[in-house]
DNA sequence: AGTCATAACGAACACTGTTCGTATTACGAA
DNA sequence: TTCGTAATACGAACAGTGTTCGTTATGACT
């Protein structure tokens, strides 16, 4: 009512400053019109924001204010934080490479898999929170789940086991995803492993030995365990226990 | 400054009415003041309240108002919500009984452990969340790997894979309850288990056979189980890897 | 009876996901 | 070219969340 800008050719302030913004996108781009906003841009962004500063701190509000808009634009291309979480996990999924099943080595193909998976999840600290809360109905975990059930039939696995340590174990990876996330956080980096295992240590050694003997002798063996080592012993146990041919 | 309330007897309205609700609170209480507010009770609340409405619905303001009072008196006994969950977490492993070592059946002994705890976990909705999301620093969950430690070490398993085999079993249970609950939560109770399971067949048979060649023939398979038949399957194969006597 | 550390509390802050109604845009038809 | 229309983007707001600040009331000890 107070100030309209429909006299000649002037525009709003806002739309000016749009049109300022404009000038300064990517001059190679075939759009110098804005910057279209997909469901790929809006992944790409969520992504790169969670590498930076974790999964707990990817809001809505911060995806939009990087792409320099509003948080309400967002939901024209996506439902709800959880549909964009699924979207998240989903394209994590996509990335792992899937092996032409061979039956000699079918153990460290499924292990590799995994590993592959672990190591996107690991990538976006916390993100295997969404990995988890959200139930595998996605397409990219179901095409896992496909190739991993390809090679553990092609290595002489019954059926029943197969899909049952297929899901056993994509919780597993989660979970243990999730973890290290969560324990690497007051970590500043990769280093000081040696150092917080000493301190672990130490801690365990602290309690008290009467109702805690085992855990207190037993120190060293409960803290072991360097870069993946414990993954691999676990994936170890649920492929090897469903093994056909006995090693 | 609007109308004070120091003039002889008369108490405020907000004292009269905390003295009338003083009135009838237990007859038999020794204290019949107000209602002291201490952690035992917050944690009493926080489990009522997350087994009734689930663990999503837990917040710092419901439980405040179910003790009829502020959130801001809860944090004088508890540091944080997270400090809190971990409390919850750790009264749920104070609740599991462990049993005196018996070398001859360590095996059904620690899958009775974790099938308690998981038990614990499931009666109140999404509660694993947060035993996934806090780090096993608790004592109670200590007491837990203390005493499925000790059946270990009695039934003659190796320390190094008694560990870690007793870390991913704590994981898999966290991860397994989590996502049970999850998918219990459309579902009304524990009926309509078939039909969950006839409906996942037909979704799972839905999807195009070509890339997904082994899901959808295998589809049975997939979703078979019944009660918690995967999980025991999958604590036999933890388990049963790190047998010293094969059976 | 008086003092004082402590607990309880009301109100607010910064933030979250989400929705409503509007304003703007792009594109095909006249 | 001009216009109308369907779809999209967006500002502002709502109902919540965890948490903190400054104040008030309490209960025990001297």
């Amino acid at each position: 009512m107070a100030a309209r800008n429909s006299s000649h050719g002037t525009v709003s302030r806002d739309q000016w400053a749009t049109r300022i913004a404009a000038l300064d996108e990517s001059p190679s781009a075939p759009r110098p019109r804005k910057a279209p906003i997909t469901v790929e841009r809006i992944v790409e962004v969520a992504l790169r924001l969670v590498e930076v500063d974790g999964f707990e701190a990817l809001t809505m509000r911060r995806i939009a204010t990087t792409l320099q808009t509003g948080p309400a634009s967002l939901y024209a291309h996506v439902r709800n934080k959880a549909d964009l979480d699924d979207l998240l996990i989903g394209e994590l999924c996509a990335r792992v490479a899937l092996p032409t099943p061979d039956p000699d080595h079918w153990q460290t193909q499924v292990i590799d898999v995994y590993g592959q998976l672990r190591d996107q999840f690991l990538r976006y600290h916390g993100i295997s929170h969404a990995a988890l809360a959200a139930s595998p109905n996605n397409l990219d975990t179901f095409r896992i789940n496909e190739g991993v059930f390809a090679i553990l039939l092609a290595g002489g696995v019954p059926a029943q086991p197969a899909a049952w340590a297929i899901d056993a174990a994509y919780l597993y990876v989660s979970a243990y995803s999730l973890e290290v996330s969560l324990r690497q956080k007051p970590g500043e980096d990769v280093d000081g492993r040696t150092l917080d295992r000493d301190e672990a240590i130490e801690r365990l050694q602290m309690l008290p030995a009467r109702r805690f003997p085992n855990m207190t002798s037993h120190a060293r063996e409960l803290t072991a365990g360097e870069g993946h080592e414990r993954f691999d012993f676990t994936l170890g146990l649920l492929f090897q226990g469903i093994t056909p041919t006995t090693s």
